[in-house]
DNA sequence: TGGTAATCGAGACGGTACGTCCCGTCTTAAG
DNA sequence: CTTAAGACGGGACGTACCGTCTCGATTACCA
């Protein structure tokens, strides 16, 4: 990247990098996360085995990089003038993302491996939450400057509920994000952030644990 | 020979079954689904793997009924006289059973498993998805019963709201439901429950798809 | 067998008894020994496979049995006026008995299965071994008795040396006793026999071990 | 990519090549052809199981190529000066390799598996029956060269007449070549192969088949 | 411009687990 | 009490991939 960077001596060939990671979103796309074998990627990438294993750790840390690349950098981006059209708008881009490449079976294979690997939880946790949640934020931030409501004091939540209910309609539901779900989750958003702001910390309830 | 001759039911041996479901719960538990071998099921349960194979044709079927035993049959039974306090007490239940028994291992590496296989996640929506929206489908009808609300038209979108936010808390949060979410939870379905009540369907949008 | 038999309690079946026996041996015939498995020569017997194991110890055993059926009583029972016509029409019966029924195939199964274990060994030389020498002797002292010949004082070894040289051919020749074939052993068993009977034992050779 | 790209041979590994050679050789001597596990043998070599189905399609196969290992390459070398010695050499050269190493028990099992498998068989003529009948061509060659004897037309048959004997002998005999019987089988080969000078083709017998 | 050292493809290696086959024993219901 | 049926615990099979390890051959810096 940086000027110096040049005369690194790693001298990673460019041309593999790209064929495994290509390979890789393709087999992952076909088959799924948990039938995508380093073998088959290394032999449709023309690729030694070794070479994938000299630059990445594992499987999970190659489909990693896979799934950043697939997640386009501009998915919250739009600024559509209202807080439900930025809604909207995340929520189609979404869709298409998980609709037309293998990010989604990616991503859930990754948490699904996750479970018993608290060093890649912590990565997807990067890779994935942070991400997320800073995109929210700034949907929210916006709406607040805006004037449309409340600076909200549960943007993070806000962010899992809505990721959380995506997820499980592409995993569980009809794997498509079709305007009904939309319409809906949209509102139970807009509900839940005026809700927040209209009562702020309820007085009567004791905030422990 | 004889008429009566009729094909004698297979005979499945009691104590092999509950030793094998007993196995699997408790490596499962231990060391994730993704890192439970069938080998080690049948060598803890004392059975042959072919026992396993017999009755049971691959690990998620056998851990499906796993998960299925691990599951009280009241989660969702309490009636606390009201919705939030109802909603409270599944949370609260719903969190032990995950934080206390393999039941949320399990079930994730379920998921993960179905997103490459459409049998099995047919079989999960009926072991899991269903189940759960008629909790959530009581749990709203008893209060509306009460007068809290009105009746809602979206209880299934509500409970995948409900259900999706408990996951990603469970999958990529602090992996537990603590007092904190649990308020937040609450509060957004009832806010989300009483939103589609109080617009119903917003005059403007036109309702296709 | 006798008239006291009819009585005895342990009450086996014929039926069983003798379509095991069938199945094995057409199993065996079109199979091979090594790929003759208990469980279908009970399936095809219509028979448990307790019935088998009750009846006989092992495979090895229930096969003797086989083996000993196929073998007609009279195998070498013709009087043909000479010894070459003996022989030959020995040869003959063999021939007929190793190429129309499984009784090459299973013993030469049995035999290798003997190697490791020396009970099974002393079996088949009682079965096997014993009957044949018996045989030869007798063929050999009818010959003696007709003048042919001096008594011979090896007929053992020749009665070995005779089956050694059919086993060799229908192990690893062409697995036909042919017409040459018969007219070179049979040659080669006279001069044996009158070699023996002519020289004795060669005065300048010690006799030892 | 360039021109000269020719696809390297595989390179195998000597060290496993021999270590499952030995330990092959040692199982089988131990336990038996028909005890000889694939699984053992890669375990007591040191080896993935696959090394050995990389290399072999089949136990046959592997100890095919054991007991060419045993058999020393000068079996019947020796030149005793008369047909007589060079027969009760090549004996006493046979007892030691039977007795003295797995080779017995190798070969016999192959041939037992060969009976049903035609392809086995062919290897094992290979093997075994044709280097053996070459011995014995030489033999009688080297005493026909010293006029001991007329050149003979059926140099085979005496190859496995000789075969045959010393097979019975071990398989249901003594397991031992003793005194005794080489005594015997060599005078057998000599006034076989004699007679068969002598006599030529008897006139009065027609030769068809 | 040629030397050389890291990377490359290929794929063999020691392993682990798979899902299947068959063993010899045990259990059940029918006769 | 025996039988047909077949489930059971066990052990070996031959296969699929794992992640590591050799091999030449290629490549791109540096002398």
């Amino acid at each position: 990247m940086s000027i110096a960077a040049v005369a690194s001596p790693p001298r990673r060939s460019v041309r593999s990098h790209e064929a495994v990671l290509a390979a890789a979103a393709d087999i992952a796309g076909r088959r799924g996360y948990g039938n995508t074998r380093i073998e088959d990627i290394a032999a449709q990438a023309g690729v030694g085995k070794q070479t994938i294993y000299r630059w990445w750790p594992n499987r999970a840390a190659l489909l990693i990089e896979v799934y950043g690349r697939l997640v386009p950098p501009d998915v919250g981006a739009a600024d559509t003038g209202s807080l439900a059209g930025d809604l909207e708008s995340l929520l189609i881009r979404l869709s298409a993302l998980y609709a037309d490449t293998p990010a989604g079976n990616i991503l859930f294979g990754l948490i699904a491996e996750a479970q018993a690997d608290t060093e890649l939880a912590r990565q997807l946790r990067d890779t994935y939450v942070a991400p997320r949640r800073s995109i929210v934020r700034s949907i929210l931030q916006r709406a607040a400057d805006r004037g449309e409501i409340d600076p909200p004091d549960n943007t993070d939540f806000v962010s899992d509920l809505f990721s959380g209910a995506v997820w499980f309609q592409l995993l569980l539901g009809t794997r498509s994000l079709d305007r009904e779900f939309r319409r809906r989750l949209v509102d139970a958003v807009l509900c839940t952030v005026r809700s927040a702001c209209r009562v702020g910390q309820p007085p009567d309830r004791k905030k422990r644990t």
